[in-house]
DNA sequence: ATGCCTCAGCTCCTGAGA
């Protein structure tokens, strides 16, 4: 089976490449953030007539998450429990036997600032909440829009942007604690061009110029990280007209081991 | 050069994104 996530950057304007690009790659599962979209606006039917049914937490202007999925999603949850935030970020939901949690982490702006602390806490927030959902649900994945990039290997300048918003210590250190619950990236499980990058800048030509960074991730659990057959980055939208400045990241899961896995007791229900 | 794109909206500029 196969996830994959994207930050669509509006939804109104996006959603035709969405649905053209689902067509082309008909994953299991779509995370999607920045819908930018209220709840009453969402193209329910357009993904109904490809397939696809959806579950969706939208906001006036800015945020707003999805998951689509081809077969149903139940438990639904928005946003992080225990933590109050007036924004739009994250939804979670049970599918094919998997905790999907889709989430838009904030963005932060710059280090020192406001926005900067609400993303510190924030990231605080989402391990507290996805340490206990691990305990619940050990076959967990976690993908979204982290706007946090791991190492020097995801910064396209990693000197001229030492220290910047994506890059700085601090983030670098709520995802590795994150990560440090049993997660892993699936992305680098594999063997990837270097140079690989989720996001690039719309000016100056970024993308042209390769000009990027890798913050879209797709974090699996230590359940799951045998069964990871494969992680892409896939360019192709960003090449489209008015494309987003994201890029999707897709997982592909063995499914077949995952079954068996499954059936034997290795991974259960809590 | 506190800009360069792009998007939403209290829309012909501003705030925010990353």
């Amino acid at each position: 089976m196969k996830l994959a996530t994207w930050n669509i950057n509006s939804l109104t304007v996006r959603l035709p490449q969405v649905v053209d690009w689902l067509n082309a790659n008909p994953v299991d599962v779509l995370a999607l953030q920045e819908l930018k979209m209220t709840d009453d606006r969402f193209p329910f039917e357009a993904f109904h007539q490809i397939g696809y049914s959806a579950h969706c937490f939208g906001q006036k202007t800015y945020n707003g998450v999805a998951l689509l999925s081809r077969s149903p999603a139940t438990g639904v949850i928005m946003n992080i429990p225990g933590f109050a935030d007036d924004m739009a970020r994250v939804i979670s939901a049970n599918v094919e036997g998997l905790r999907v949690i889709g989430a838009y982490f904030p963005n932060g702006q710059e280090p020192g600032s406001d926005k900067f602390e609400y993303k510190m806490s924030w990231l605080k927030g989402l391990r507290d909440w996805v340490r206990t959902e691990l305990v619940k649900n050990p076959r967990l994945v976690l993908m979204g829009d982290f706007n946090i990039t791991f190492d020097d290997a995801d910064v396209w300048d990693p000197v001229g942007l030492k220290d910047t918003i994506h890059c700085t210590d601090d983030e670098r250190y709520q995802l590795r604690a994150l990560v440090s619950l049993g997660l892993h990236d699936a992305f680098r499980l594999f063997a990837q061009p270097a140079k690989s990058y989720s996001w690039w800048d719309y000016r100056d030509f970024g993308f042209r110029r390769n000009r990027g960074l890798r913050i879209d991730h797709i974090l699996v659990s230590d359940v799951l990280k045998p069964l990871v057959k494969g992680c892409l980055i896939d360019k192709t939208p960003r090449k489209n007209e008015r494309p987003s400045d994201h890029a999707p990241v897709i997982v592909e899961l063995l499914q077949a081991e995952f079954l068996n896995l499954a059936r034997d007791g290795v991974a259960t229900d809590a």
